[in-house]
DNA sequence: GCGACTTTGTGCATTCGTTCACAAGTGGCT
DNA sequence: AGCCACTTGTGAACGAATGCACAAAGTCGC
């Protein structure tokens, strides 16, 4: 049972609370009172918000005021009942027959999100990439300031990356606390990512995105996002060679090769 | 409709092995011809497949020779019998009462993959982030060379970037198919992925990986896979958000701070 | 060869997520 | 007002993914 469940990333995976479990009976509440039992809402659902309100955010700026879900799901690039049920999870605030209001909509999906805070971002591995991410205009979307940056090779501590010095990986546990690091970003060279993970952990951090392609094990209150290249290469891969093995089957007919069955 | 993005519903059949070696493989003679779709690989277990595979490529490295499913499912933070049936998608390579054998998992699993081929990437917005795939060392685990680059910058193009000269944007089409490109990395800001994403179907590439924050339309026979840091903060931020809330609801209860309820 | 022990492979129940399809609201028009 | 065209919000059906638990299949020691 050694697995530490840490890494969700690829795939969807709620976070057991502690307490939670509040299972999604639709109770017929006989008291109007709204009683604030934080439905549920899904991980895969979450990740969707994220992007429906960077889509919002663009047409707010192109003064677009109002919009129906199917419009809203086609700039998205879902379904639009996936998208009405996602917008279902944080409330009504759609008008039936009309739409949702642009405004309305960036507002609560910010507010469950958690945006209304700044998060402050640690960065760690100042080699290409690391530079890439400290640049990034301001980060993502503001509201992730990144307050920190870290690197090994002592040529670089101190030299400022897009106007933050690098600091000394040594001193991440006590940087983060000072500073209150919410996300670490792990930019670093495989094998150094586990330590720095264990210092970022030490340091206060729970939420971790790993650039690294590595595995790491946190303790259970740490969740790790892995953002990996080589694996979503591969899965590209696989499904190039899956249509180029039933163009096989299918188009010219060249007789079964060999024990193709898999499962019984 | 208006195109969809990546991620296809699971599918489809198995690709055909090429030729099995010694194989003891106690192949299902079970073979009622009708359509060879054996069962598909579930999207899910394809991404991990490939996280197995570079733990193994790792314990390979260490001279580990063979492994229990409790082992690899613990260097892989996953659960046990989860690895064991995405093991069994691609045939049954174990030894009961053993383990596996690392070799063999490695050689099938990048089989499944279609690791056996190589498949050229082109890297599209040499800026930061571009600077840093193109140099990602051979690229993450070989078998994705970088065979074209391309930036709009015309003082960039002709200039070597990780040993390879870096051409215009406007070249893809023919680029991408002179040089057989199957997998398009982009790299550019959110305002010119659109329009490089559409050249690049131009030129035949079918599998894209997205890093700039925007929802790509693509036809249907073209994959997009999207990486984006914007998401995963914003995921993490909503976790962060959540806790804090469960925390205030349970623990102290310091009345609402601010619109935390999420019920309906 | 036999029995104890280990570990795989998988049927089954369960949980999670997606899609359908429609009742319930809303605004506009006559 | 009454009707119509439109769009939301959601119950319920479906489908995918997960985890359990155990039979099957192998090794090892004697």
């Amino acid at each position: 049972m050694a697995a530490a469940r840490g890494q969700r990333g690829g795939d969807r995976d709620v976070p057991a609370a502690p307490n939670a479990a509040e299972v999604t009976m639709p109770i017929p509440p006989i008291s109007d009172a709204p009683m604030q039992r934080a439905r549920a809402i899904p991980e895969a659902a979450v990740a969707r918000l994220a992007v429906y309100l960077r889509v919002l955010s663009g047409m707010a700026e192109q003064g677009i005021v109002t919009l129906s879900s199917e419009e809203l799901a086609a700039a998205a690039g879902v379904n639009s009942a996936k998208l009405r049920k996602d917008l279902s999870y944080i409330g009504s605030y759609g008008t039936r027959g009309v739409g949702y209001e642009v405004s309305v909509l960036v507002d609560q999906i910010e507010r469950i999100l958690g945006l209304t805070r700044s998060h402050s971002v640690a960065v760690v591995g100042i080699g290409n990439l690391g530079h890439a991410l400290a640049n990034y205009g301001g980060f993502p979307s503001r509201g992730f300031p990144v307050a920190a940056l870290f690197d090994v090779d002592p040529d670089l501590v101190g030299v400022p990356v897009g106007g933050l010095p690098v600091s000394h990986i040594d001193d991440i546990p006590r940087i983060c606390t000072e500073r209150e690091i919410s996300i670490g970003v792990i930019a670093t060279p495989p094998a150094a990512a586990q330590a720095v993970c264990d210092r970022l952990v030490a340091g206060g951090v729970a939420s971790i995105v790993n650039f690294a392609p590595v595995v790491l094990q946190v303790p259970d209150h740490v969740e790790v996002r892995k953002v990996d290249l080589a694996v979503e290469l591969q899965i590209l891969s696989f499904h190039v060679a899956r249509r180029a093995d039933s163009m096989n089957v299918n188009g010219s007919a060249l007789g079964n090769v060999d024990g193709v069955v898999i499962g019984r």
